[in-house]
DNA sequence: CCACACTACGTGGACGTCCAGGTATCTGTC
DNA sequence: GACAGATACCTGGACGTCCACGTAGTGTGG
């Protein structure tokens, strides 16, 4: 039933037991991954968005102007610039973002919201909160425990800094 | 410092508190999904394999008969069909795995680990073991916390039947 | 003032994932 | 035995991710 399980005793059994629970760990983040992925993405696809995209989207919305250069973005999601680059296309086609002119730096780009962009947001928000993020698959104790382990794990790998 | 961190402030600022934790809970797996991809991706290189390609092939190193129809290794990966047929083509390219007919059904494609897939396997894990597995980050009592919490998530999304 | 290193962005390609659609084969029913 | 529906796989395309590379603009040391 367990693939997990099932891939801990393999690894026990081959006398590989001192990382059979870090093996575990990991495939274990990796699938939760896929899970809640799948999830979001359902709830996204009637507003043409990918979870990718609504962060962008989200982030813009959060920012002080409405607006933010393509570095600065990638360095708040946490993913590579041409990440941005690739959703900033897809945003603008759909006229959620548009970019522009950096008004003192010739070389950065503003990618700046839309109104239709704000509204899209706040009606995403709405339906992922609803269905994904106020009933994750876990009691609120669970919950909280998730965040704390996966933050020590965050600042293994120099998340905050 | 910490971009989730902010994120929930933001949430619960705008009367979504009830999702907060939940997006935070969510976003947390994305980014630790994310790190761990990375430094498994990392010790993989030298092998010319991907974590995907590497689980493929340590699917088949574990089973009993050295081979395994494509249907039966995506279930058990938990990934699309084509996604090992993606997997395989690569793999086979390497002289990892081969492809051959199945005995009694016409339909299936049999997918069978070669000798230099098994070495190949064996070093990988052996590479993988040591820089991450068994260091993943967290504290002993921590990774257990972490895959126990993750297996309720699973529970939740049906992963055990 | 100017050459050179650095920075920001975009393009093209590799890879993994999924979906839609098509082909070959199997299976159960009449 | 024939036929209809189910099953297994592949192909082609969309999407997101990263890397390597090229281009344009910035800024600084001499």
């Amino acid at each position: 039933m367990d693939t997990i399980g099932l891939a801990r005793a393999k690894w026990e059994q081959h006398g590989w037991g001192d990382a059979a629970e870090g093996m575990a760990a990991v495939t274990s983040v990796m699938r939760a991954q896929q899970i809640l992925q799948a999830r979001v993405e359902e709830v996204m696809r009637p507003f043409d968005l990918s979870f990718a995209r609504y962060e962008v989207l989200m982030l813009l919305h959060f920012s002080s102007r409405g607006s933010m250069p393509v570095k600065k973005a990638a360095q708040r999601l946490q993913v590579h610039p041409t990440s941005i680059t690739n959703s900033v296309d897809r945003l603008e086609a759909a006229g959620l973002v548009r970019r522009g002119p950096h008004p003192t730096d010739g070389r950065a780009t503003l990618i700046e919201i839309t109104d239709l962009g704000r509204e899209t947001a706040l009606k995403a928000t709405e339906a992922v909160n609803r269905d994904v993020f106020s009933q994750p698959g876990l009691s609120g104790r669970r919950v909280s425990t998730l965040v704390n382990v996966l933050e020590d794990l965050r600042r293994s790998a120099g998340d905050f800094g």
